[in-house]
DNA sequence: GACCGTCGGTTCATTATTTGAACCCACGTT
DNA sequence: AACGTGGGTTCAAATAATGAACCGACGGTC
């Protein structure tokens, strides 16, 4: 592995918001050794990527990551085009819609619309989505390729409720029914009282970029609702990836 | 330099939205050589930072840092924060507002409060702006020390109006007149028909992290008005560093 | 069609950087 | 005082980065 990817690597560790470890731990999570990590911290440091705390010594995410955040999605807008779809979506529905990416070997929530209907909010901004216990993540897995799967499979994977689906077997029959409706269910995978579906949104090549999901609870979630959702779903990931990389991307004015 | 920042700068070259250059390019720009920027490019693009279009091979910002921005921002919400502070200062002046955050050797602009008696959009997102022809740039030196406005000072300046101030007796003295006043002016230094005035907010170790600006059109810009305008982004600034960094945000001894 | 420049990308001997065990010091516990 | 932990540093040894030269492809030009 080269120097760069350790030191990007450890962005990973420092990312939690509610946890801002010291270089020790950081060293530790990342099994590099202690000098090795504090050169890499420092040398992100210098170009703005962490920050140290002055007084608890401890590391964070740095500015400059703010900034180029901002900057790529000037570049290639995804959350500001995904919003409008969201809203859209959450209106036919009458239920919360919400977005994801992959990066970084996982699904990220981007962004989402609510409803005054929907009981509790179902996703935060930013939390990572496990691919094998949700419906955005079943829906993305479906849109990858078969040996993608497998290797997907092979990473372990948390329970996070009694119906959180985890034997490698079931997931693959989930992944290939998935497949074959054309969008994802996931009942209460994720969280208790919560069925969501949803469909991933490829980019020019095919490829799956994210996925665009529905929420809904449980007790309403009827077979027919599903479908209707389900139908829903489709057509808004179908619109995202047409929107995203379809047409030639339109100059943004301001 | 170390391997890690060579990487990183990388990145500064691909950022512009409307240029997406190719290996030769970015090899000339950065200075290295061309099989080298190819290893960075590739080992960026493992970790999601960067992407290259399966196409023209061009090169653009990765996905990995929409969502660590994203993970940025929600460690230490800063446009979060900012945005009603600028609404409630914009409200005040009826003015446009706008903040900026120091990064990467630049002030970049990122949130804005605009009003309909705003003539133009004065700044965009994203954009840079110059320490040396902004109101903005002229607060954020004025909070650094003596040191560290002669370094700024060395670096090359542009000319980007009749107006713009290139001297650098001439702007050592506005700094230090900006350091009297509490706040920055900035008559059409950076765009004509535009009048700004900025104060910096501070980190809770009195450390400038960016400025807060009201924006107004030169022809309304009185004496009176630019003072008016002047207190509110001063206390605007001090209400930002409270929220911000929760201690009394005093000007640090330099 | 031969020539030229440029492009993205690759190779491999040379070179310079990264590496990590051992080492500080400071602090809090036992 | 002895111990474990923290952040941070050192320097010889090991490893990874480097870049001149190379390749094939493309697009002009004569």
């Amino acid at each position: 592995m080269g120097t760069v990817s350790k030191a990007l690597q450890l962005l990973e560790f420092i990312r939690d918001p509610d946890d801002h470890p010291g270089l020790s731990e950081i060293a530790r999570k990342a099994g590099f050794d202690k000098a090795t990590t504090r050169r890499l911290l420092v040398e992100l440091a210098q170009n703005g990527f962490v920050e140290q705390d002055e007084d608890s010594r401890a590391y964070h995410l740095g500015p400059a990551l703010r900034l180029y955040g901002r900057a790529c999605e000037a570049q290639r807008p995804l959350v500001q085009i995904l919003q409008p779809i969201l809203r859209h979506l959450s209106d036919q529905a009458g239920e919360t819609a919400h977005a994801s990416e992959f990066g970084g070997g996982a699904l990220h929530s981007i962004c989402n619309q609510l409803t005054e209907k929907s009981v509790r909010v179902v996703v935060k901004l930013g939390q990572i989505l496990p691919l094998h216990a949700t419906a955005s993540g079943l829906a993305y897995l479906a849109a990858r390729s078969g040996a993608e799967v497998e290797a997907a499979l092979k990473k372990p994977r948390a329970s996070l409720t009694r119906h959180t689906l985890l034997d490698a077997d079931t997931l693959r029959q989930v992944v290939e029914q998935t497949r074959l409706r054309g969008y994802s269910i996931c009942a209460q995978g994720f969280e208790d009282g919560v069925t969501s579906v949803a469909a991933a949104y490829l980019n020019q090549n095919g490829r799956p970029i994210g996925s665009i999901a529905i929420a809904l609870p449980t007790f309403t979630a009827t077979p027919e609702k599903i479908a209707e959702c389900g139908a829903l779903v489709c057509s808004a990931a179908v619109e995202a990836g047409k929107r995203l990389f379809g047409k030639p991307a339109l100059r943004r004015a301001s």
